[in-house]
DNA sequence: ACCTCTTTGTGTCAAAAGTACACATTGCGA
DNA sequence: TCGCAATGTGTACTTTTGACACAAAGAGGT
């Protein structure tokens, strides 16, 4: 006999996600409540679970994303194992985990993955043993369960290095965005103000992004302009080997 | 019964070390060439074994190393988590999992550290199922066991991006050191040449590097002048938000 | 019609950083 | 004393950064 069944839990890997989401103002996280056991004081903590045999790492992450938030299709990038060595320190964690898992002595490492999401594309929908899932400011984000604030503030690094260096944030704006809200969101993920004359000026010299005939319509001020993001520009750009925005 | 016994294997999670060596020349990569086993053709793989159940991520990646390679007191910096869901995939290495390992279908996934190292402080030791531990050059490395290419490779670029942001390469020339050897370090690592004189004035103007009242001797050539790191300045630079070299 | 409000969009100047490049100096050894 | 081999240094030019203020557009209210 061995450990290739289909869907058989492996109990010693698990994988936790820090999905970062964006609503054109504030950057947020998706944390889970747990469902309540007895005598536990319930934190957050972030969406997380144990894998099966036969997964791939990267699959897993999706799939318990899916079973616990309800959100799909999104991509993942890892941040790192963490070992967890001593993750029956606190006592509620301890007590926890002993209801809910099958060998609760099992020394479990977790593989933790990041993303950065629209936040008005995905509504979280609570299910397995989550009992709510919510998008939490990242500023107001304190105790989490486990090692779990550890593993978002990697991630939360990663996050920013990751932006400096790819243009992973158009893939959650619109189609047609206008410079505010590029803007905003570097702000917001930098955690730091960037002059707008000097983003913008930077912005347009890399030929990213390219300004459509089209305008805000019904908006109480100066109508700002559409603006769309030009793939071919990005890959011409990355075989002369671009090397970051440099914010 | 629970698994928490001291030094009991656990069978499903494993450790792989990048070591890069530099020997104010080159740059290699430790590798190991494993016992032969009956009908295995050997390629060179990365030093790794299985974790003990007790045993932290990083602990667990030392003692591999020093149990592989004879190699002690070296600071690991992590990879990352890979996946390695379809290991049995060549022929020889599922051979080689087969002879070597208790269960041999036990889905592993493997836990990668990387570090650098002055290839002259340390004569590696085979030892354990090593036959035998060498330095390659990181350009001719080629095929190697399971996925570690790419192991590997992820490795090298970490490499690359981390000297850029951190002295980390101070630590490996010797306490007194020459411009040159310090500008070959950079070279080396990155992987293109890099002007001589704005080296220089690029480096010192960070102040992280203190001319001492010594000279070489014995060259056939004009002497170069000693330096060493300065740590106090380090700190303080830190404080100041150092964000990098930027080479 | 006009005023107010809010957000967009734009230019300049000075300082700093980057890039490219060549030759005299030192000390050894033949 | 000559040759060799590596060190050590400066300048001119270009590019990038960073700081900073005000007119323009459109909606809405009076």
């Amino acid at each position: 006999m061995h450990s290739k069944n289909k869907h058989e839990i492996n109990p010693r890997i698990s994988t936790d996600c820090v999905i970062f989401g964006f609503d054109f103002n504030q950057l947020r996280v998706l944390l889970i409540e747990r469902e309540p056991v007895q005598n536990v004081v319930q934190i957050n903590a972030l969406p997380g679970d144990l894998i099966y045999e036969d997964e791939d790492l990267d699959s897993a992450a999706g799939r318990v994303l899916k079973e616990l938030t309800g959100l799909t299709d999104i991509y993942l990038e890892q941040v790192g194992a963490f070992g967890d060595p001593d993750r029956t320190s606190n006592p509620n964690d301890r007590k926890w985990v002993e209801a809910v898992r099958k060998d609760p002595d099992a020394r479990v490492i977790t593989v933790a993955y990041y993303s950065l999401v629209n936040l008005n594309d995905y509504v979280p929908q609570a299910s397995s043993f989550a009992k709510s899932a919510s998008w939490v400011l990242v500023d107001e984000v304190t105790e989490l369960a486990f090692d779990h604030f550890q593993i978002f503030q990697d991630a939360r690094k990663k996050l920013k290095d990751k932006i400096n260096m790819r243009p992973i944030g158009f893939n959650l704006l619109p189609e047609k965005f206008t410079f505010s809200q590029l803007h905003r969101l570097y702000e917001v993920i930098l955690g730091r103000e960037l002059d707008k004359r000097n983003f913008r000026r930077k912005m347009l010299k890399l030929n990213l992004v390219e300004s459509l005939d089209e305008k805000q319509e019904g908006v109480p001020h100066k109508p700002s302009q559409y603006f769309k993001f030009n793939e071919e520009n990005y890959s011409k750009l990355l075989e002369n080997g671009f090397d970051g925005f440099g914010f």
